[in-house]
DNA sequence: GTAGGGTTAG
């Protein structure tokens, strides 16, 4: 007896292991079949193993609602709740609410269980409307003090960016625990709600606090672009009785990412190492993410060959992006190459990172193939941000009129991202006309978005038209819009320097204005003529706007840089702002007369100048 | 059974 259930059992392990190995869905069947046939689908367990399987995977949760409806008798509220646990997760939470209603009329009833999976498909559907739905259900049903339930509540609250109904109910919990803390703060942060998510975290008793709710605050603070203040948490809890695990470090890189600080990211990366940490998908992105940004292609791609052997689509992604924002568009294409022999599928944002390597290094032929056949090649349809780096790409190449068709025949609406990329575009080559239409176009967009007035003045004076620069400039201060000012930032022996233009308040201040008046002589005398071009504003007199050109935070900072470092060593500078085309040919001088490599990273991308000559080609 | 992470067009 017990020797034939031991085989039997045997024999099950033998069919569950072949289910595992299940690919296609005519395999998935055979196996089903052997399973009818063999009586397991008897047996809860292996129902439940079978049920699971195929949740698990996008190309089976279909088979599995199919065979969970029909295939099986009176399924119990266990099996029930597996059905609605594995839909929220699967790429149709929608199909888990549904899956609930048929629930209701079935034989089955609802039990504790049932409301946080019904809730996490609420989360990963960022669906309010269901939620409150969810809420009043579940109260009726009187679950209203389940602290599962009410802490998911709170999460989807959370998610969906009502941070005062999630309150209302964190406020009315006896005893928090520690997800109704984590839940809560999340909410505020979630909503860029940063002062009250800060007071809560530091309301949470200590002996609360793990590595969760650290993450969630150090994430909410990156989240809303608070970066530094991020990495300022980070320390913090990197001294607390918490330590980091890989989550928070990915939080961390990501906030240095942004920051440029390339010396924490590669404290953080070597404390992974030294703790034993493993690096697995997700930290090899952010390291490589972290290093591209901050401007060391070389380390992003060994990381990338150290990481596993067999690389999720974002680690390659990472590092193709990485390439695209260096301007190192053959390598990115050779990359995007490579991924496909080793059977790895592209997605929609590989593809606007190709698209974005071709715009960046003028690989139009390159690009149109990319994006004609994306949908058939790649099964992926393109999206606006696609069609944005085509537009970009086709207008920075100097195909305007192909750029504008392209944005009338698209199947969505321009938005101001698209039509900005067209205005520089229209800069860049001097269509004036349809530059100005585009600027008004921008303006009405983004009322209060400072650059849209400025650039539109810029084109205006391009054609000497200065009333209507004038004006532009009028209705901007009328409406008491600021244009972001431009900012440069140097790292020297671990401190940053910032400089905004025309800014006075650097302690060395007098020292590196007379340094960069010196600079400018020596340039002078190797034949530099300033360009004027980006500054036209609406002044007339070339003085006034050379005067402004050499303000430019850029400047102040490579010439500390230059005062600061031992001859021959690399300038890193980043700026928030675009690059102007004087600044452009002042690096590019600079790097061939005190014989520095500079390193700038702008808004978009990155230049490297190097003997008078910079990576982007002149082209950006 | 509930809470935190990476790659995305100007």
């Amino acid at each position: 007896m017990s020797l034939t259930l031991t085989s039997s059992s045997l024999a099950l392990e033998h069919t569950l292991s072949c289910l595992h190995k299940c690919s296609k869905e005519v395999e998935l069947k055979q196996v089903h079949a052997h399973m009818l046939k063999s009586g397991f689908f008897h047996d809860p367990y292996a129902i439940t193993k079978f049920l699971s399987f195929c949740l698990s995977s996008s190309t089976f949760s279909s088979y599995a609602q199919d065979v969970f409806l029909n295939g099986l008798d009176r399924p119990d509220t266990f099996l029930w709740n597996l059905m609605i646990k594995g839909l929220s997760s699967s790429d149709q939470p929608e199909s888990s609410l549904l899956l609930y209603h048929r629930m209701l009329s079935s034989s089955a009833p609802h039990n504790p269980y049932t409301f946080p999976f019904l809730l996490k498909a609420c989360s990963n559907l960022s669906a309010f409307q269901e939620t409150t739905q969810i809420h009043a259900h579940l109260t009726k049903l009187g679950y209203a003090n389940d602290v599962y339930s009410v802490n998911s509540l709170i999460n989807s609250y959370a998610v969906t960016g009502r941070f005062n109904h999630a309150r209302l109910l964190f406020d009315r919990i006896q005893e928090p625990d520690l997800v109704s803390w984590n839940s809560v703060i999340k909410g505020y942060a979630k909503a860029g709600e940063m002062v009250t998510a800060l007071t809560l975290f530091r309301k949470m008793p200590e002996a609360k606090k793990n590595a969760i709710s650290w993450t969630t605050i150090i994430s909410g603070y990156v989240q809303a672009g608070m970066n530094k203040e991020a990495l300022q948490l980070f320390h913090e809890m990197h001294n607390s009785n918490v330590p980091p695990d890989k989550v928070s470090l990915a939080s961390a890189l990501s906030a240095c990412a942004q920051l440029g600080a390339l010396e924490q990211g590669r404290w953080i990366h070597s404390y992974a190492d030294k703790e034993r940490i493993s690096i697995d998908s997700v930290l090899a992105c952010a390291l490589i993410d972290m290093y591209a940004k901050c401007g060391d292609m070389e380390e992003a791609l060994r990381v990338f060959k150290d990481s596993k052997k067999t690389k999720s689509v974002q680690v390659w992604t990472a590092l193709i992006s990485g390439y695209a924002y260096h301007g190192l568009g053959g390598e990115a294409m050779n990359t995007f190459t490579e991924m496909q022999k080793m059977g790895v599928k592209p997605n929609a944002i590989t593809l606007t990172a190709v698209l974005t390597a071709c715009s960046y290094t003028g690989l139009v032929e390159q690009g149109k193939s990319v994006f004609y056949t994306m949908e058939r090649d790649h099964n992926v349809k393109p999206t606006i941000e696609h069609y944005g780096c085509v537009v970009d790409m086709l207008g920075r190449a100097g195909l305007l009129d192909r750029a504008k068709r392209l944005v009338q025949k698209m199947p969505m609406k321009a938005n101001a991202v698209i039509w900005g990329s067209l205005l520089k575009a229209c800069q860049i080559h001097k269509n004036i006309e349809l530059g100005e239409r585009i600027g008004e176009i921008l303006i009405r967009m983004d009322p209060n978005h400072g650059g849209r007035y400025v650039h539109t003045a810029n084109i205006h004076a391009m054609g000497k038209k200065w009333d209507k620069a004038a004006e532009t400039r009028r209705l901007m201060k009328d409406k008491g819009v600021v244009k972001l000012p431009g900012c440069s930032m140097i790292s020297l022996e671990g401190t940053t320097h910032e400089f905004t233009a025309g800014d006075r308040t650097h302690a060395e201040i007098e020292k590196i204005r007379t340094k960069w008046r010196a600079v400018k002589r020596e340039l002078e005398g190797n034949g530099y003529v300033p360009e004027l071009e980006d500054v036209l504003l609406d002044l007339a007199d070339d003085e006034e706007r050379e005067a402004i050109v050499h303000q430019h935070s850029e400047k102040l900072a490579v010439a500390y840089g230059l005062m600061k470092t031992k001859p021959g060593t690399t300038i890193r500078i980043m700026k928030n702002l675009r690059v102007c085309k004087d600044c452009h040919k002042v690096m590019k001088l600079v790097s061939k007369i005190y014989k520095r490599d500079i390193v700038m990273r702008d808004r978009t991308r990155f230049h490297r100048f190097r003997d008078g000559k910079c990576t982007c080609g002149d082209y950006w």
